[in-house]
DNA sequence: CTGTTAGCGCGTTCAC
DNA sequence: GTGAACGCGCTAACAG
């Protein structure tokens, strides 16, 4: 079916077009009674803006990039739900695009979204990721970025994360507190600040404390966490607490913890959005990690950097985590 | 940064802009020399072709709508990533809407998709969807729609789905072979087809064996299931099997089992993407129900449709699962 | 082989 | 108050 556009309305109603522009757009001087025919007509002929047009001559396509290093289950789903909320409710649409974890891909997003005319980008990084100077090409079309979650050190774009050394600090203490001796971490990609900066916590916190052994496991998924953390315990019979940095490695951690009929005897907590807790078992004490909020937050910066059109400084936030026992 | 345009490289090399246009999209009759010139002064530049400029020439926009009942952990991640990965390798995008299980959102999600003109719809319905009438505006536009895994008996849209009463026959006969006597099902919203059809193969199953006792649960979420599951446990003591339609339900279910302490006694299984069957406690027979495959049909299906300019009929997939013990 | 012209659908600056 | 004309950036038809 062929869209009716301005242009047919205006020939129904035997005017021009740039009044039909006028009266559906309410310009102040087109008169009550021309408006109230137009939109009639134009109801009459479903008529809808073309907003690849309006996208042309504004220069503005009302679309959001989201650069995710990989959809899985965990986190990823609230994030999304929480940026699509903010972002739908501006009446702007987003648009996922998945770097599986290669830089190259990463790279290549970025160069779309810039050439699609992205209003705003939203990224969480890759394992390889090292510097952000890829990015820059999107600072010269001027659209705003906002990192989340996986970033690197850097201060030139806007970056959510929470307090990622504070939140593990919190944990380990958790398990320190419960007079545990000998801790495993279980962390993400080396690569990642995120996983940096919760190892730092931990190791923090264990700098009170020197007669605790611990260990440092990096993990890669969860079926990585599960073999490794199998294979510590087969050979370090005193371990008696276990902090998972999500709920990735939590899950492959537990897995290795049943296998090892060890799930009840060894003390376990994690930083997690709370939402398979209730159902892991035993139930554990965690540091509520909320992808929905961080999604909110993330989005509401970048439209506030849209509306100040490169005019506002980089900001650096850390939301608030609670612990929950 | 003002973006460089066709026009721009026309004044630098000193030609005629459609001479630019032609020699980058390697039109036949445009010298070599000049297809090698005009490239480099466009690198030079840094051009990048105005997506929206082109969409608005062709009509189209090479985006494609998905349109979700809700972004939860469980199938959705596998559906995207499905998705995705053929909508980018195409060189479109994916735009995702929610429609948070609302009709309402759902019919708006439709209209804009028609008005912003995405070249084609996927679409998994809300538990309120009784019809598929607000989807005809789509075929007015020429946008091709694929339906997948929540739907309703129809005859008009392509729809990918698997043997939804075949799984879930399959399910209960394993229970049945495992010599339970009384045996729930656990679904989810009653409303779709999709718990509808999976509750037949249920009791078609039980149908051979008449002197099974059974319950037949819809749950709306995990917690519902958990909650649910858990009072019909303190109720029905001789309870020895569990059949649960999805991973959802599956992880509410088996928070009841662990609360009752009845995780080992009562034999479960689950139609599951298998992801996180390794890690449940004990493990459990599943039908696999691959996501990330059902995205791609959906996907491939949409784009065979695009391509053939709406004079393709609607095709009616059930993919092919597999019973893991 | 390349230049000229026109038009996709819309909004906006001029005129009248 | 409304019409005419132009341009956003690109492509395609028609010339030459």
């Amino acid at each position: 079916m062929k869209r009716t556009t301005i242009k047919d309305i205006a020939i129904a109603v035997g005017v021009n077009p740039s009044t039909i522009s006028r009266a559906l757009n309410d310009h102040p001087d087109v008169s009550p009674e021309m408006k109230e025919k137009v939109k009639q007509v134009a109801e009459i002929l479903h008529y809808v803006p073309n907003l690849t047009a309006v996208n042309l001559k504004s220069k503005k396509t009302k679309t959001i990039g989201l650069i995710l290093p990989v959809i899985s289950k965990f986190f990823i789903p609230n994030i999304i739900n929480g940026i699509t909320s903010v972002v739908n409710k501006r009446g702007y649409r987003l648009v996922i695009l998945t770097s599986d974890d290669h830089l190259e891909k990463e790279m290549e997003h970025i160069k779309m979204c810039c050439h699609t005319q992205m209003d705003g980008i939203i990224i969480s990084l890759t394992n390889q990721t090292k510097n952000l100077d890829h990015l820059k090409l999107a600072t010269d079309f001027d659209i705003p970025i906002v990192v989340f979650d996986k970033t690197i050190p850097q201060r030139k774009f806007s970056t959510i994360t929470i307090d990622d050394a504070k939140a593990a600090g919190q944990c380990v203490q958790y398990l320190i507190d419960k007079n545990c001796k000998h801790i495993v971490g279980v962390f993400g990609n080396k690569n990642l600040a995120i996983s940096e900066n919760r190892a730092e916590g931990m190791l923090d916190a264990l700098l009170q404390n020197k007669n605790i052994l611990h260990h440092l496991v990096y993990a890669n998924n969860m079926l990585d966490a599960k073999i490794q953390i199998d294979e510590l315990l087969k050979t370090q019979a005193t371990i008696d607490g276990i902090f998972c940095m999500s709920d990735e490695v939590l899950t492959g951690a537990s897995a290795a913890l049943y296998a090892q009929e060890k799930l009840f005897s060894i003390i376990t907590t994690s930083i997690s959005d709370g939402e398979l807790i209730g159902f892991r078992i035993p139930e554990i004490a965690y540091i509520k990690h909320d992808g929905e909020k961080m999604g909110v937050v993330a989005a509401n910066q970048l439209f506030t950097e849209i509306e100040n059109e490169g005019k506002s400084d980089p900001v650096f936030l850390q939301l608030e985590t609670e612990f929950i026992d």
